[in-house]
DNA sequence: GAATTTAGTCACTGATCTTGACGATCATGA
DNA sequence: TCATGATCGTCAAGATCAGTGACTAAATTC
């Protein structure tokens, strides 16, 4: 059998998770789309999928999500622009900012969250909840660093 | 509770397909480098995690991987530069070309397969091997399109 | 045999990520 | 209390990566 037939037959942890991370991706922004919020894309959510209600700095959404601070900055002046948030002066440091979140910002959240929900919950009615109970915990060990190293939980 | 500490302490599928990903390609690509092969990067993927030890079609490589054939014929230069594949022209098809592994390809193939291979390993052992195969069928079914959609099965 | 489709490359254009420096501000330790 | 080091977010690049349409030769279809 070809290598391409075995891999297409039974394909390998990350084939796997490259798919299901597109599937979920393009899912919600599509749903997104359809329920008024259609100018927001994947690169959006290093900010939307990581921002409190009461507004969060630069840097916690830098180190949530994995994403370099220069690039936070540019995706909140894009969210900015869009009327998702709004810059404004954290009251306990005068170096840093706050990015809050607009009415417009709020309502993306709660749809996002609850159209990740509905997704979750689609394939925990059809696999059992114990079992995509389990499918989760697995899935997040996997996602977190191997033991044997000296960079510890660094996301990228 | 904030929302990060929610997602913090319970993330949902999307952010932890996201790390899962990451992390795997984070240690697939450092030990290839540890073992000989520190040129590749995640995106020569699209070419050396479907290319046939017999040489594979760009076209097919393209329709595999969901990369742009554009992407594919810069990724094949790319590769060929560093040794891993060559260009033949294909008997069938005097428009078409294969892509073919170098004895440095197939080495390198072999490698990420085993490395591949024993990461999932290493899961299964922790997890039980039933839990381990049902935690994959899971993975796969979030995979794949959603069913009440007029695009069916198109991988990005 | 003509029309249509395909393969891969060309030539762009556009999008996104990475890095280091900087000034203002804060935290720490002597 | 002061000097020093660290942090915050922005600036200004440079590097990497993805997407689109056109083109010619070749294959397929009718």
């Amino acid at each position: 059998m070809r290598r391409s037939e075995r891999k297409a037959a039974s394909p390998d942890l990350g084939i796997l998770a490259n798919r299901a991370l597109h599937a979920v991706q393009r899912e919600l922004f599509r749903t997104l789309a359809e329920q008024g919020h259609p100018d927001l894309r994947p690169r959006h959510g290093a900010v939307m999928a990581f921002i409190d209600e009461e507004g969060s700095r630069a840097t916690d959404l830098a180190q949530q999500s994995g994403q370099h601070k220069q690039v936070i900055g540019t995706l909140v002046d894009e969210l900015a622009a869009l009327g998702y948030v709004r810059r404004e002066p954290d009251p306990d440091d005068r170096r840093a900012k706050l990015v809050v979140p607009t009415e417009r910002g709020l309502d993306q959240m709660q749809r996002s969250d609850a159209i990740v929900g509905e997704i979750e919950a689609r394939h925990a009615a059809a696999a059992g909840e114990a079992a995509y109970d389990a499918f989760k915990r697995l899935l997040r060990q996997v996602g977190e660093a191997p033991p044997a190293d000296g960079d510890a939980g660094v996301t990228p």
